[in-house]
DNA sequence: ATAGGGGTTCCACTTGGTGGAAGGTCAATG
DNA sequence: CATTGACCTTCCACCAAGTGGAACCCCTAT
């Protein structure tokens, strides 16, 4: 199978599976003509990465993931490890996103957003009285 | 003020204030011996820069923000309307990650993370039988 | 003079691809 | 047989937002 059938089948642009190929995530064969073959597993190995990219494991955890996917002696505590660490990680960030996203829409919901200068945004941005004189000063 | 006093004082590493210079966020003058020379106003951008990107504004989105804060005859509309944008960014991005980790979770949660091989991780992940069918033949 | 703790530049690397140029292959058509 | 168009190939550059390191300069103190 050509590249091209490949990326309509497994919704994966050709590009990004040249790029897999190049990190060495999926090995097609070639073709006499240079052309990259790909088999049956590459196919299910890239509707895989494709799967698991969409639920955000890295590219690392892909490779690992991947590995344990194609290992009959793997352990499901293994497989659980990777993701409970991504699940983590990505509370991590929500916890962030979160926090970011109060802050900012409290100053939000501040401006008046008119045609005057003053905006409450630009004032918790900028630097208060007070932090000036402790940047100006030796501190 | 040289670069490491104001490292210190704005809270961002020297390398950082050095790549803000290289794309034109601050314009230090130099001493005669060829460093940096920071003005009070230098640091005071730089600490805006810093809060700035902790509420996670981009780089493109600072550099707006910075042009609208030293603009006498800014509006504050112009301000939210750059908020809001971001605002609407960090939601997506919210949602996004809160999708991942429903899913995730719902995973995590069915396998048993022990010796065996099966998991229902790996089973989500990869393709289905009837997937694999639509893989391989034509479709 | 030499050690240290500044500072400088430049280049490479990170993540996960994406865009584009230059060119080879193949099937079908004129 | 030549050519067109859709494929495919490689390679190089670019994105965000820095970070790490090497090689080298400057200044002060001993």
């Amino acid at each position: 199978m050509n590249i091209g059938e490949v990326a309509e089948r497994s919704g994966l642009p050709a590009k990004t599976i040249r790029y897999y190929e190049d990190i060495g995530l999926v090995k097609p064969l070639r073709s006499a003509n240079g052309y990259r073959s790909f088999r049956d597993r590459d196919v299910h190995k890239l509707a895989f990465l494709g799967r698991a990219r969409a639920l955000g494991f890295s590219i690392e955890d892909c490779r690992n993931l991947l590995k344990l996917y194609e290992d009959d002696h793997r352990t499901s505590a293994e497989v659980k490890h990777i993701a409970e660490d991504h699940l983590d990680r990505i509370d991590r960030k929500i916890a962030e996103l979160t926090h970011m996203r109060a802050t900012l829409a409290h100053l939000v919901d501040a401006c008046a957003g008119d045609h005057r200068p003053d905006c409450p945004i630009l004032a918790d941005l900028a630097p208060t009285q007070e932090e000036i004189a402790l940047l100006n000063e030796a501190g």
